[in-house]
Parts: C-alpha cells; structure tokens; sequence
DNA sequence: TCCCCTATTGCCCCAAAGGCCAATCAGGTG
DNA sequence: CACCTGATTGGCCTTTGGGGCAATAGGGGA
C-alpha cells in the first residue's frame, strides 16, 4: 500500500550528522503538514525522513531536544507534530516534553522509543503525549499517530486562533466596561447593574452599546457565547489593549 | 505519616476466596467515596484493602472482572474509583476498561499490574486510565492517584447530573419549541425567527415564553448559557418527555 | 494649560420583549 | 362526539434595550 523505499531525488543537506535541520518537501497527502523528528539516532532520523516524506509531510530531524529547541520558530499556520525520542543524550524526550509543556507549547508529541519502560510512558501519556511507541515501530502505528497529533494541532491551533481573536477584543474594553460586561452576560437588567454598580440605567446603556461595538457582537446571544469561551480566561488582567499573543494556557 | 498496619477489630466475610464482595467501612478522611479493588490474588486484595481502608476509603474487592460486573450497582452519590489489575483469568483489565468505557461507565480507573508492559500501559491510558501502576506499588502513589480518581469522579457526576437536569428540561419542550429554542440561543429577534419559521412575531413570542418556562431560565443569557452545554446533545432526539438516565456521552 | 479618554447623565424616540385575555384550528383519544 | 394538547394569531399595554444629541467631570499627558 505505501512504499516506504521512495526513490526520489532528494537534496539532504547533511547526509550524516545535521547540526542544521534538515527539510524535505513532500508533494501529497496533508501538505503543509510539518513534522519534526528528534532522535539522536542519524539512522532512525534517515529512515523516519524518508517515511514521512513519502507519506507527504514536511520533515525537520533534529539530533538532539537542545537543537530541536533552537530551531527558527516560524509561526506558519501549518499544522505540526513531534516525534520525539526518549532516551537521548543531554535533555532526554521526557524531559523536553514537560519544559515544552511548561513553555506553553501545545505541539503535539508522538514518543518513539527503543527503550520503554512502563514509567516513562505513563508519565508521557499523563502529559498528553498522542502515543508513545516502542521499536522496532510499525510504520502504519507512526504515520496513524502523526496523523492524529496533526489533526489534534489542527483543532488547537484553531481554537488558539479564536480565544486569541476573543481576548484581544477583551482587552479593548475599559476596566468599567469589563464589569458591565461581567454583568450583561449574567442575564442581569440595565436597571440591576446599574445598581449593583450604583450608576444609572443610562450609563449602563452605553457601557453596553460599547461593549457590543468593541466585542463585535451582533446579539446579546453572542456576548454569552464569547464569556462561556473566555470563562476561564476572565478576570485575568488582560494588560490593556495589549496584543496578547499565543500567552494562553489551554485545559 | 500513614500507618498501613492498621490493627482494627474488621469483619471479612471470606479471609481466603471472595466469591461475594468484601465491603469494609472507613471512617475517616475522604468518607463516603467507595473503591473497588480487582485483583485475582487475594494476598493484593487483602493489602490494598487494609491500606484504603486505613486511608479512610470504603472497599470492595472483587477476584475477578465478571465478578466485578456483577457487583450490585447501587446508584449512591458516593465518589468511586477502580483499582484494576491488568492480568487475570479470564476478562483481563484492559479488556475490562474498554468494555465498560463502551458501555459508558466513566468511573476512574487505577490500573496495578506486576507485568507491566508499555505497549498495555499506554492503550490503558489512551482509553483514559488515571494511572497505571507496576508493582511493587508505591503506597504514596496509589494513594495519591485513588485521590485523582475520586475526584475526577465527583466532578463527573456533578456534570452528569447538570447536563441529566437540562436533558429533562430540554424533553420538555414541544418540537416546535425547540425549534425555536435554537434560534432564540442564536440570537435572531422574534420577527427574523417568525420569518424563518413562517408564523408571525406573536406565536414566537408564546413559544419564547413557555420556552423560559419550560427550561426555567430567568434571561435569555441564562438560555444560551443552557444550549451552549447541550450543544453537544442537542439535535438527539431526545424521547419527548422520558426520564433520560444516565445514558449520556461525556466527551 | 489644552486636549483626549473615560465615566456619567438627561431627554426623546423607536424597536423589541413579555405578559394578559381571548379565540381558532388540527390531531388524537376516551 | 367531547376533551385535551399543541400551534397560531390579534389586540393592548408595560418594561427593556438601543441610539442620537448634548453636556459635565476628573485624570493624565503633551
């Protein structure tokens, strides 16, 4: 079915040891799909290039976390996945996976490993590793992994995209307007917040209309949706009509 | 700091072979929330018991998956967790874990296994297990991991009965209703929902109302707020007006 | 000091939402 | 057929939501 002894004509930058990355274009399948692989293994990196590449993804091999962490971050819009391995001098997998967790990296990881112990993959699943697969590791297991971490990335980048959209509007409202708008979405009336916020009915009007203006909300309806959405960020500072960028901690 | 030797006057019905349960009661700590324990080897059982018993846990202990499945399912509200092993006669865990996630059972499982294999490890996380414990087991852990379970338990069945209580709200409603219901949570005034539906303003608004009624929603907020959590269950058919127990998909 | 941003308020007016009462009509059931 | 439920519609009235226009006030910043 899939022929992983593609022989295409591919420059390799490196063909041993790449301090750089290495890229190849696929032409099929999910273009614009990027995979990274980290294995300090130059064999396990030439072989797992050649079946991604086959399988129509674009793939960067990395020789190590530290090299892998260096990598220029372009903030394209494709969706990407890491396999990673686990056991690898320097920073091993595990642990490049949790300090990515931490940095607020959300890039979905497919562990690969020739030395599994039940530990580490427990610990990785707990993270939210996609998988943790063992070698010798079937082709069709990894291309099936790689495949749901991309389509995983897919959905939180879109759901990254759409929090971001909400939260930078968030951040155009005045202090006052944030707590009316705490209120409206509440189902209060006019009348009832202005006396919670002991101002009259009229205020409140306009703190309303501005709100719907700068939330680009067509209906109160909306406005709710948008505060379930942002429930959890609310109340968070929101440093003033700051661009707020990808700092969002998903849950 | 925990003293799993716990010397207490207790009653166990079958010291040897437990055909039938063994339920031990304990007083303090995390009261009320129930563990079952699944292992073949009573000398497990036995340990596991004596230390959640300690811990303050009520256990069941079960020598085998079917037994398991047959245990009297009282409806309480108390918090349950499962502790799991993964070898047995007969139905394994893994298999255990599945069939019941398939037959929608969602209480928290804690696998223990002496054979711990990664390849087991990881689909039992995948499928969603709490942990997965290799004996010998680190008390601390187990512990600690029940704890997880427990909890992720009652915030499961504090969603369930939430979402149960709108189901039942939502069954309420007459078809035509929940037409409306969909439009209104969309935002569209009374006249664009006449419009769609091709009536007049006056019956939407009839609709409207019984529609808050029904639902008992004091603001049309509060009505979004509503479909935005059933959004996932909406468009079911939702059997006019039948209790709708438990049978719920929590994804 | 002058200007801009925010927050407030008052008046007026219109559209929309809701409540009350009454009435019609189609289906299904005892 | 009488009765009940669900879907509709009309009229009338009150409460709310929303906008426009104008004006006041306090805080900062250039």
């Amino acid at each position: 079915m899939r022929s992983t002894s593609v022989a295409r004509s591919v420059s390799r930058s490196t063909p041993g040891e790449p301090p750089r990355p290495t890229e190849r274009s696929g032409r099929g399948g999910a273009a614009g799909s990027l995979v990274f692989v980290v294995d300090d293994d130059a064999s396990v990196r030439k072989s797992l290039d050649r079946l991604l590449s086959a399988a129509g993804y674009r793939v960067q091999t990395f020789d190590s976390a530290r090299a892998f962490l260096a990598r220029t971050q372009l903030p394209g819009e494709d969706s990407q996945c890491l396999i990673l391995d686990v056991r690898m001098p320097g920073i091993n997998g595990l642990d490049l996976q949790t300090s990515m967790r931490n940095s607020g990296s959300t890039i979905p990881i497919v562990f690969s490993t020739g030395f599994g112990d039940v530990t580490s993959s427990v610990r990785a699943m707990k993270v939210g590793a996609v998988d943790f697969l063992t070698k010798p590791i079937d082709e069709d297991e990894l291309l099936a992994a790689v495949q749901r971490g991309l389509t995983l990335d897919a959905e939180t980048r879109q759901l990254k995209s759409v929090m971001n959209a909400l939260i930078q509007r968030l951040g155009r409202l005045t202090p006052r307007e944030r707590q009316v708008f705490a209120l409206v979405v509440t189902g209060m009336l006019n009348k009832q917040i202005a006396g919670q916020l002991g101002t009259c009915e009229r205020t409140i009007k306009v703190h309303r209309a501005r709100i719907m203006k700068k939330m680009e909300a067509g209906s109160v309806a909306e406005l709710v949706r948008m505060a379930v959405k942002l429930g959890p960020a609310i109340d968070a500072p929101a440093n003033d009509r700051a661009p707020v960028q990808s700092r969002l901690v998903l849950r």
